[in-house]
DNA sequence: CTAAGTGCAAAATGTTTGCATACTT
DNA sequence: AAGTATGCAAACATTTTGCACTTAG
């Protein structure tokens, strides 16, 4: 269990800029923090993983990035949310298949009454983000 | 990353039968495989771990049990799934608090819908056993 | 000057695996 | 006898942390 310090950072620095600036490049790509730091790594740039993973922590905690966690064995997923796709009032839904492990994109007005539903009677206020269908994909079928 | 050996028990071993001799004994609790393993070692029982998360993947192959991965970096949550919960008809859903950690199922026509709407619009076969719901429920938001 | 971020290596965590032994069928 | 399962310890993979050092404000 991590500790919750909470950690949004104040200070502009260089690798927090550099990182940035690639994730922006990326939209709706999915990538692992062992990607990001192999990525820099490949281009003569050495960005700590430790710096990786707290970055990565602060703009997920910002709301830039979302992170899944697909299966507890596997490292987790970031995705670089757009200001375009944070306006959207559509939201993303995920599929992932338990066969080949592909991971869907949806977006889906139908899929968004999901939340309205859980919330109105349910009592329970859905988060997108972190939630993730299971199931099988058309391929595997 | 797992080899998906896909292992599914041919033998009834002494340690199968007592694992799932308490497990049927706590339907609808939720435990992790450390939490298995130190209810044997207190009652004096010492089943090894490796024999534990064996057995216990075992079962979720079966769907005798279910897995939630809750955070990648806490360890994976099983629930045993009663043969009454099994045989009925009405699909469970479940929803995690991800603040208080409360597992909820539902019962649900209406989420039932978006089994049948995943498999028409995406070509998507939702399994309702390995997907939860994660959110805030009505006490934590 | 002070608070915050970096990077390294080490620790922590949760899970999987190799292998000799023991148990089931 | 043949095929599995067990249990230990070691290996693994991912993520977090301690700490001395650097950098931003």
């Amino acid at each position: 269990m991590k500790t919750n310090t909470s950690i949004r950072s104040k200070y502009k620095t260089k690798q927090r800029a550099i990182l940035l600036e690639y994730f922006e490049s990326v939209p709706g790509v999915h990538f692992t923090a062992a990607d990001v730091y192999e990525y820099f790594k490949l281009h003569g740039i050495t960005i700590g993983q430790s710096t990786i993973y707290r970055q990565l922590e602060s703009f997920v905690d910002e709301g830039i990035i979302n992170k899944y966690i697909i299966d507890g064995s596997s490292p987790a997923c970031f995705e670089y949310i757009s200001p375009e796709q944070h306006a959207e009032t559509e939201i993303c839904f995920h599929c992932k298949c338990e066969k080949c492990g592909r991971l869907i994109h949806l977006h889906c007005d139908e899929l968004e009454e999901i939340q309205a539903h859980l919330l109105a009677e349910h009592n329970f206020r859905l988060n997108p983000m972190r939630t993730v269908f299971y199931g099988l994909c058309e391929d595997c079928m």
